[in-house]
RNA sequence: GGCCCCUUCGUCUAGCGGUCUAGGACGCGGCCCUUUCACGGCUGAAACACGGGUUCGAGUCCCGUAGGGGUCACCA
């Protein structure tokens, strides 16, 4: 066999089956889950079947709280497996029988090198500047001649010669010298199977027909590829997406700003779908369309449009689709969702019923719950620099005038009260702003809020009447 | 360093040889709306990395250069 190639021969006949599968090492970080969303996007809008496998071979580095920490981010997008996720360190015995009759096939062999010889050889070979390539002396030693009861690996057998060429479905057609690959370990000398070795196996036995993945595996796929044609399996169709950079452009990583898509939720109080179609649009587009729903999505999703090029992220353009998301958002929801970030005096109805006027200027769940905070302010209520600014001699003088007038003030409704404040600023030859910020200040402290009328109307008459007085009765030029 | 991949406004992208004096979105500037802040509307600045080809014609195809990224484990 001098050359190959992988162009999925069979696999466009077979319904579509794609997987995620993420190594329990950490949390569910945005690379992660914009892979899972490529993965569920295609099966769905092929009709296909989306799997789960959790990539756990690396016991030392693989986490209980890992594993959950992803299950609980993926439920988040709606992307969880159509199936009970596969555990790979439960199949291990299987991955040991597949190295074992690769052995037999004489596509792999023992190899008795130590770490140790390993690494004489590697720094050997960086000394006098030539490139590192496994070679080694047990490739063709007579099974006869393996030592017994003396440690060793399973190395595949890779071709030497000749080239082998993917058609990857987003990079093209991507040649590699077969002299590039090496020989690498598929069976550890403890006899766990490795990465290379288990995805194969996995996804062969998961009937796989789709790998969508990120393209930091383009190189492995080829390695991959000879473990496959050893086995004689059929070569599954390969979609090598291009990574997501951070704003820097280097590879996403923790000191990257990788953050986990628990941190968009919890801290950045970011809504599902808007990460959903944030991710979506990093790396695909569909014509102008920026805006696009789950639903939307599913039925335009290709991988043809995935671009080649990696894409930098951009929080900006998150939290402004964001925006967008929660003032779409209905209001029960929202409030529920920003209650636990407000403190326990607050209150779902009143929270609810103010949604409305507070969504509009909220990017996040964390604006909505600032710009709730004043609705369950206890009195005095803690004022800022500005509105403190505000609340000058001459405003206090005009906010017991308005004390008065409102005190009278019959049915409190948004109409009326704002009929009655622009009347009174018209007979006192004022703009309604010389009213309406001082007033802004007594009743929330702040400078900006939502309309006046409406915060009149959210905190009710006695509340209203009774921080507008707190401020009035205050002499003049006492303040701090 | 070897190998592989990539390269349109600051960012995400549309573009699949002529309709491109390159479109949309975020961000940025201006204007309007407006009691504040937002939202919304209008508007402005802003890109085909460079050099060769191929072609009647190239952002679109090919080659090179530069730049960027990825990968080179008994990790995944």
């Amino acid at each position: 066999m001098a050359s190959g190639s992988a162009s999925g021969g069979t696999a466009g006949k077979k319904p579509v089956v794609t997987r995620f599968a993420p190594s329990p090492t950490g949390f569910l970080h945005i690379g992660g889950a914009r892979t899972a969303l490529f993965n569920w996007l295609y099966a769905r809008h092929h009709g296909g079947t989306y799997l789960l496998r959790i990539e756990d071979t690396d016991r030392a580095r693989s986490t209980d709280a890992a594993i959950e920490a992803i299950f609980d981010g993926l439920r988040w997008l709606g992307l969880d497996g159509d199936e009970e996720p596969v555990f790979q360190f439960a199949r291990s015995q299987r991955h040991a029988e597949v190295a074992a009759e690769l052995l037999e096939k004489g596509c792999a062999y023992r190899c008795y090198l130590t770490p140790e010889e390993l690494a004489e050889r590697r720094q050997k070979a960086q000394e006098e500047r030539r490139p590192f390539r496994i070679d080694s002396e047990w490739r063709d030693a007579d099974p006869s001649t393996w030592p017994e009861g003396q440690p060793y690996v399973v190395r595949i057998k890779a071709p030497r010669e000749g080239e082998t060429v993917i058609e990857d479905l987003v990079q093209g057609a991507v040649t590699v010298q077969n002299a590039e690959i090496d020989d690498f370990v598929i069976l550890r000398s403890d006899g766990t199977p490795t990465y290379m070795l288990a995805v194969v196996v996995d996804d062969n036995d998961m009937g796989v027909t789709h790998v969508i993945r990120g393209d930091d595996h383009l190189n492995n796929a080829f390695r991959q590829l000879v473990i496959l044609k050893g086995m004689g399996w059929d070569i599954p169709e390969y979609a090598h997406v291009p990574l997501i950079h951070g704003a820097d452009g280097a590879k996403m990583s923790k000191r990257h700003g990788a953050l986990g898509v628990d941190t968009y939720r919890d801290e950045l109080g970011v809504l599902s779908e808007a990460l959903f179609n944030y991710l979506l649009r990093l790396g695909w587009g569909h014509g102008d369309e920026e805006i696009i729903a789950r639903e939307q999505a599913v039925e335009w999703f290709d991988i043809a449009h995935v671009g080649k090029s990696p894409s930098r992220f951009d929080l900006a353009k998150l939290q402004n689709l964001n925006g967008h998301y929660l003032r779409e958002a209905s209001d029960e929801r929202l409030a529920e969702l920003v209650l636990p970030r407000l403190g326990g005096d607050a209150d779902l109805g009143l929270l609810t019923r103010a949604m409305p006027v507070l969504k509009v200027r909220a990017k996040d769940l964390n604006d909505l719950a600032e710009g709730a905070a004043f609705l369950f302010a206890k009195r005095p209520l803690d004022m800022t620099e500005k509105a403190q600014g505000l609340l000058t001699g001459e405003a206090r003088g005009r906010l017991a005038a308005i004390h008065e007038r409102l005190s009278a003030e019959p049915e409190w409704t948004l109409e009326g009260l704002e009929a009655n404040l622009k009347a009174m600023a018209g007979e006192l030859g004022l703009g309604l702003g010389k009213l309406a910020q001082p007033l802004r200040a007594a009743l929330t402290g702040q400078t900006t809020s939502p309309g006046i009328f409406d915060v009149l109307v959210l905190l009710g008459r006695d509340e209203s009447l009774a921080r507008i007085g707190a401020q009035a009765e205050v002499p003049a030029g006492s303040q701090a």
